[in-house]
DNA sequence: CACGCAATCTAATCACTGTCAAGATTGTGC
DNA sequence: GCACAATCTTGACAGTGATTAGATTGCGTG
């Protein structure tokens, strides 16, 4: 008969890094961050537990770039949130794509913002909220605002957001069965 | 001459759970919870590394005593706020007693939010301020502000505070020469 | 006061972790 | 076709949380 295929495992991976980077991700969304190990995530891509530091200097390292593939999905969430909505009520929908990012996704707001450095100056997220929140105000106000009063407002505005977020993840806070018409009347009691 | 008291240790340590919570919140205020390490914290305390298991099941549940000891001093912050307050900006003052407790221990606010289950219904310091701004919002309003009404400002409120609290430990986002004053105007823009 | 129990501690050990060094394998450009 | 760099394995090390068995001791009860 016809000789079984022992599908040979090639010394070489192939696709290690990203394997590795695709199960952090869905380990993280299931478990958290605090029970993975890099020796499993290795072991369930079928490779020795020091292969990953071909790949990642340290377990941080490794973990800086699930972080990144995190904080870009997230962009994305909100620029597909901008690309739907009208100029009135952007904002608010920026807002509510955010809390439902990570209501969809409770873990991943734990991880990030557990991890230490985020410099909300370069965090991708906020850098597009930004300027979408730059323009609204000034077309909201006539043009009569000072840079500096933008910034104030869009960082409350930013911070209510987070804030709810964080709130969306927890049970009984907020009623999540209608979570979107929820995070709008909430944000909406907040004056720009 | 007077022989060398030799500090003859004592078998039974006599204050090990107080001293580990004490190193423990030192530690975390100092390096974050990351690397702390019951080990270390039982070496430091003189004392053998199995012997915090005979007061804590687990490390999990001893950085939960650490936690509730955190919880416990910004409760009694968010009240010493809110002693010091007239009734007109007390809402004001309590949130930036709660910005400036996480701004002046960074590391706790870390150490706090980035564990599992903070039920925010019995988290004492969201307790205490959700009675004060029920008054407060009532008064405001004279009286006449449902029950409904008065929990989504106060779940709005609160988050926004929670959020400018993260923003004030990040290098640049919030003027920290003037926090006091920068906090006041950034509350202030909200509508209550 | 003495006895015995329960609380507390030590020593030894286990499985697991991150990480490194040395060497094996293999793809790739010259 | 050959050398080099990238990638992977094996084997090791120190540090970790946790458990067990047994040592020490404070304390209440008789």
């Amino acid at each position: 008969m016809c000789a079984k295929k022992t599908e040979v495992k090639p010394y070489h991976h192939g696709n290690l890094k990203e394997e590795l980077i695709d199960k952090g991700l869905e380990y993280i969304d299931k478990y958290g961050v605090e029970s993975l190990s890099m020796r499993k995530l290795a072991e369930a891509s079928g490779v020795s537990s020091a292969a990953p530091y071909a790949h990642f200097k340290n377990k941080d390292a490794f973990l800086d770039a699930v972080q990144d593939h995190i904080t870009e999905s997230l962009t994305e969430a909100l620029k597909s949130a901008y690309e739907k909505s009208g100029e009135r009520e952007v904002l608010i929908e920026l807002g509510k794509s955010y809390v439902i990012f990570f209501y969809e996704n409770p873990l991943y707001y734990q991880f990030l913002f557990a991890r230490r450095s985020i410099d909300i100056d370069t965090f991708p997220p906020f850098q597009f909220y930004s300027e979408v929140a730059a323009v609204t105000l000034k077309n909201m106000h006539s043009k009569r605002l000072t840079k500096e009063t933008i910034r104030k407002k869009t960082i409350t505005m930013w911070a209510t957001v987070h804030g709810l977020a964080r709130f969306a993840l927890m049970d009984g806070v907020i009623d999540t069965d209608n979570l979107d018409k929820e995070i709008e009347q909430l944000l909406c009691s907040i004056e720009v």
